[in-house]
DNA sequence: CATGTGACCATATTGTCAATTGGTCACTAT
DNA sequence: ATAGTGACCAATTGACAATATGGTCACATG
C-alpha cells in the first residue's frame, strides 16, 4: 500500500527488504548511523553486503526508510487525534501536545534514532518532507472543521492560517531546536496550542 | 555605560581593548573565527599576544565581544521601532518584519560574523541571552502599551502571552533554523505578525 | 604601577598514510 | 528469471606523529 520510498530499488516486496530494515534499526538504533556499515547489516542477517544494494540504492537510503517508520509511528499517532470527532480546538490543542510528547520521546528514549531523524531534517530527506506534508494536511482538515462547525474565525485566508500554524508548530517539533528547550516543551506546546486559538477565536 | 562583559578583564576603558575589537572585527569578518588566531590580531595590532590577554580571558571572549555588537546594533534597530510612539500593532508587526530583516542581513551580507552568532545561540553566550532579554523586554511593553491603549485584549496573562510571542519570534531570529528559511522568511515574519496580531485582537 | 614581552606548557589542529567502507559489476547457481 | 557473491575501486576514516594554537607566568622596561 506504501508509495516506493526514494532511494530503494529491486523487488519491491520482498522478505529480505523486510529483514534489511529490522536490522538496521537494531544496529542504528544501538550503535549509531554512522558507527554501523552495510557490512554489518549484512552479516547480521547473513548476506555479503553486494546483496543489500539490490533493495537500497545507498546507506543513506536504509538511513530514510528507518526514518520514514518513526515519521509514520508519530503520524498515525496525530491522525488518531485528528480522526477522534472531539472538537476541532480540542483537537487543536492535542495535537500540539503529542507534537511535543513524541519529539521528546524520541529524543530522550531512542537517542541514535533521533540523530537520523535530525539528519533528515537538516539535509531535508523526502521522508521528512513527507512528514510536514501529512502534518500540513491535518492541520488544514482541522481548520476547515473548526471554520464549518463555527468554532474558528473565517476572515483570515484558510492557507494564510495554515502557513502560520505550519510555523508555530515548527518551534515544537524541530529536531534542530530541540536540545535547547528539552526542558520546558511540554509547557511551550501548551503556551503556543493557546496562542494559535486565541488567534483562530471568533 | 555599558555593564562589564563576561570573559573580560583589565582596565575596562582602554584604547588597546577597542583596538583588539576592531582587529577581531576585522579578522573574524574576513577569515572567519576559528582560522584567526590570537597571534593574527596581536600581529595586526603590533603586541605580543600575550598582551591580550591582560584585556580578555579566551579568544571566546573576543568573540563574545564582537557578537555582542551585532547584538547591539540589532537591539538599537528594534529600539527605535518599540519607541517611535506608533501604534502596538504596528510596532509589533515592525518588529517582526525588523528581527527578519537584520536575520537575512546579518547572515547574507557578513556571513562570517552570522557564524559566530550562530556558535553563541547554540552554546548560550552570555550575548545571546542577553539579545533575548532584551527582546523580551521589549515585547512586554508593547503588550503593555496595547493593554492599556485598548488595544489588545486583557484576559490572558501577560505573562504567557510575552512567552507566547517569544517562542513565536523565534522561529524568525533563532539562527539554526535560518539557513532553511531564508528566501520565506520575509513572508515568514508577516504571516506570523499576523497571527500573532489576531491573537492580540479584543 | 602601567605597559609590555619571551619562554613555556597542555591541548587542538593538521598532515600523512594505511585500513576501512560505501558502492559496482561481472559472474555463479538454481 | 531470481537469489546471491567475491573481487575490485574510489572515497572515507582511524590512528598517530608533527605542528600550531590557546593560554599562563615570571620577568623587563620606563
Amino acid at each position: 500500500m506504501r508509495t516506493r520510498q526514494s532511494g530503494q530499488r529491486g523487488p519491491a516486496d520482498h522478505e529480505r527488504r523486510d529483514q534489511i530494515i529490522a536490522a538496521a534499526i537494531e544496529h542504528f538504533g544501538h550503535y549509531g548511523y554512522k558507527k554501523t556499515t552495510i557490512a554489518d547489516l549484512a552479516d547480521a542477517i547473513g548476506l555479503s553486503k553486494a546483496y543489500i544494494y539490490k533493495f537500497f540504492e545507498s546507506k543513506k537510503a536504509i538511513g530514510e526508510a528507518i526514518c520514514a517508520l518513526q515519521h509514520d509511528r508519530m503520524r498515525v499517532d496525530l491522525q488518531t487525534i485528528i480522526d477522534d470527532g472531539k472538537s476541532a480546538s480540542d483537537r487543536m490543542r492535542r495535537i500540539f501536545h503529542a507534537l511535543a510528547r513524541n519529539t521528546v520521546a524520541l529524543f530522550s528514549h531512542e537517542r541514535k534514532l533521533h540523530d537520523i531523524v535530525y539528519s533528515a531534517v537538516e539535509e531535508e530527506w523526502a521522508s521528512a518532507k513527507h512528514f510536514t506534508d501529512a502534518l500540513r494536511d491535518m492541520v488544514e482538515q482541522l481548520i476547515r472543521e473548526g471554520r464549518d462547525g463555527g468554532e474558528f474565525e473565517r476572515k483570515t485566508p484558510a492557507d494564510e492560517t495554515c502557513n502560520a500554524i505550519m510555523l508555530v508548530l515548527q518551534s515544537i517539533y524541530h529536531p534542530l531546536l530541540l536540545e535547547h528547550h528539552m526542558d520546558t516543551l511540554d509547557d511551550d506546546a501548551v503556551t503556543l496550542a493557546n496562542l494559535v486559538l486565541r488567534s483562530l477565536a471568533l
